[in-house]
This record gives C-alpha cells, sequence and structure tokens, in this order.
DNA sequence: ATGCAAATGTACCAACTGGTATTTTAATAT
DNA sequence: ATATTAAAATACCAGTTGGTACATTTGCAT
C-alpha cells in the first residue's frame, strides 16, 4: 500500500461528499438509507462496510460539511490584516452563501443540525453546540487581539458582541432561506458590520 | 346542536394540543403516525376523519404553536403604551420562553418548521415563510408609527432592523436551545434591547 | 326511545425502514 | 501469477411507515 488513501477512506471520502447536500437538506430523519444508495450507487453493504449506522455517516456529514464552511471563513480571515477587517469577513462571506459552490449544499449545517437535534438526537447536537461554542470562542479571540493592539476601545462586552454576531447570521440565512429572499442575508449582515465597526476606537 | 363545538371539533382540537410539542421537538419527518395515535390514544381511523393525511396534521399544528407565541407577544405589546415599549417587548417576552408553559414545547416552530422544511416541503415552508412576512411587517408598522409620534428619529431603516430583531431572536433561541444555555438567549435579547433604544429621538 | 348521521375503531395493505449474515468480487503484497 | 485480505454486493430480516376500506360505536335531533 503507498502513501495514498486506502480504497476504505476513498469510499469513505466519497460517500460523504456525495450525501453531505442530502443530509444537510432533508435532515436526519428525512435521509433514508435508500437515498444513500441511490446517490452514490452502492449497496448498504458497502456504506455498512464503511460506517457503523446512519447516525455515523450524518454525524460525519455534518463535520465534512462544517469544515467546508470553516475552512473557507478561515481562509478570508488569514488574508486580511487588521482585526477589524478580520471580524468583517463574517460580514461578507455569507453574502456569497447561497452562490458559491465551496458552500454546503442546503446551508448552514450547524444551523440544520442544531434545530433539528436539538430534541432528538445527543450526538448530532453535541456536535452542533460544540461547533458554536468554537466559533464564538474565535470571534472572542479576535476582538480580545483588537483590544491588545489597540485597535478596539476597551469594555467591549466580547460575550454579547460574538453572539449576537453568530445570532445574526444564522438567523438571516434561517429567513433568507424561507422567505426565498437573498438579500433579507445581505440586510441582516449590514448589521453584522455595523456592530464589528462599532468596536472600533 | 348548541352553538358549542361539534364532536369532530373538539377532537381536531384535542389532536392539535396533544401532539403539538411531538411536531415541534422531532419536526415533520420524525414524527410517525403512531407517534399522534400514542399521545392521543386516538386510532388512526379518528385522525384520518379529523385530517386528510399527516401533512394537514402538521400544518394545523404549525398554525397551533405559531398562535400560541403570536397572542402572549400581542398581549404584551397591547399592554405597552410607548412605540419604544411596545418594541421592547420582543426583547423580554423571550426571556422566559423555555420556562413558560404559554411557549410551545420544542421551541420557537417558525425556526423550527424554516429550518426542516425549507427544502422538502413546500407546504410547510411557505407557512414558516409567511409567519416571518407579517412578523416583520408587524415590526415595520410599529416602528413607523413611532416616528410618526415623534417617538423615534426619523430616516431609520426599518427593513434592517426588523430583520435584524427576528434574526437576533430567531438566532439567540437556536444557540440557547443547542448549547443549553438559557443565559445566552438572555445575552442576544440584550442587543435586540440596544438596538431598539437606538430608535430614539 | 329510536333512527340516522357523524365519528371512531378495526383490520388490512404494499412499500419502505434500518440493519445484518453471508457470498462474491476486487485489490494488493509477495 | 497467486494467495490472502479487504471491500462491496446480495439476499434477507422483522418492524414500521403512511394510508384506506369497512365495520362499529357514539352523539344527537326528533
Amino acid at each position: 500500500m503507498e502513501n495514498e488513501l486506502s480504497k476504505a477512506e476513498r469510499t469513505r471520502q466519497f460517500i460523504l461528499e456525495t450525501t453531505a447536500g442530502i443530509f444537510n437538506k432533508k435532515g436526519y430523519a428525512g435521509t433514508s438509507l435508500s437515498d444513500l444508495t441511490e446517490a452514490t450507487g452502492l449497496t448498504k453493504g458497502s456504506i455498512y462496510g464503511n460506517f457503523k449506522n446512519k447516525e455515523e455517516v450524518a454525524a460525519a456529514v455534518f463535520d465534512y460539511n462544517l469544515d467546508k464552511v470553516r475552512k473557507q471563513v478561515q481562509q478570508h480571515i488569514q488574508k486580511a490584516t487588521s482585526y477589524h477587517d478580520k471580524l468583517m469577513v463574517y460580514a461578507q462571506v455569507y453574502h456569497t452563501f447561497n452562490k458559491e459552490k465551496s458552500f454546503p449544499v442546503g446551508g448552514c449545517p450547524i444551523l440544520n443540525t442544531a434545530v433539528e437535534a436539538d430534541d432528538t438526537n445527543l450526538i448530532l447536537k453535541e456536535r452542533a453546540a460544540g461547533a458554536i461554542v468554537r466559533w464564538k470562542r474565535s470571534i472572542e479571540n479576535l476582538i480580545n487581539s483588537g483590544i491588545k493592539a489597540g485597535e478596539f476601545r476597551p469594555g467591549i462586552d466580547t460575550n454579547e458582541i460574538s453572539l449576537a454576531m453568530i445570532a445574526l447570521i444564522e438567523g438571516g440565512i434561517m429567513i433568507a432561506k424561507v422567505t426565498g429572499h437573498p438579500s433579507s442575508l445581505d440586510t441582516v449582515l449590514k448589521t453584522v458590520g455595523e456592530l464589528v465597526s462599532g468596536l472600533k476606537q
């Protein structure tokens, strides 16, 4: 075996890529094994050879989708030079969330998974909760770094700002998707931008 | 027959009351007919005698849950005298959203239905979308009335403010539920309050 | 009290659900 | 080239799904 991916690893990846949009659109309960076999062209035997059960596929798909948006966001943040511009990324990247192919089909996986799983599936719920906690922490770190660098005024309620940013983005995505008005997300992101601007000295 | 509810009407109402929390927690796809028969103690024959199919029960349950929060909010808004205080209701009523029995079990039905149905069920999707559009309009009306009354400064972007308020509330509910931290919603609602305070002359 | 209609229960349906034991096929190290 | 192992397909399972036709019971106006 070379240092390439094993056959199993490639199949596992193929299953995730192929079913990522299905789970994110139809949800865990709404996605059946036959959805997975139809989409992949594989059989149940193959899928259950690579995953313990449907729940494990869903969990791995969540990680896959989350990584997709995380990488996208992180890439833009790294390019930005000031902390202001880094935080402003959150008011910009989601603009194109329905156009870009780099964003998961079906919208934000955190939102979708959190809302479906919060009362029904502990494993998926905790994955979504973890994603939010880490997201919040990374925003707070940016704000705190910006304060130390003298970019932002001191005395900022980082807890409040970070939660507001996340709530606005997720709520905005929900509104835009269900009403079919992408511009509503743009408008909400404007508020996010103003929140970030308000941090300046 | 007196002017009371007919037997069918009472059964219909009983089904809605009894299954409202189930649909709101488990979602449309996650709720089975046997969930409904078990919870109500009725049989499929009885349920299908009052509703065309599972989708119609879910749609009626959505209306039922939505009406529950709408009445609650509207009641507080009517009590408030100034437009500022009326808008401030949105920063207050949801505080108790997980404690009060007057709020639907399972969280905000708009959020739950919007996120599940946006890619899967047109009927439920449009119901959730309609709820958001009407909610937004009622916030805009309050702001415009406040401007005319001289309470708020002119030149307010009512579109932006109303969308931001809704996004904050829904996003805040999602965060609080999935992380298990009700205080996160309180914090987000603080931002809603600041948004409303910023409207003053 | 009784007859009729409305409401509910019973019994059934085919299709599908998630999951597994076993066989067949494909990859790969030698 | 071949033996061995890994991966995928097949065939099956019992339980459940949403839905319906029909029988039974209930409410109710007379």
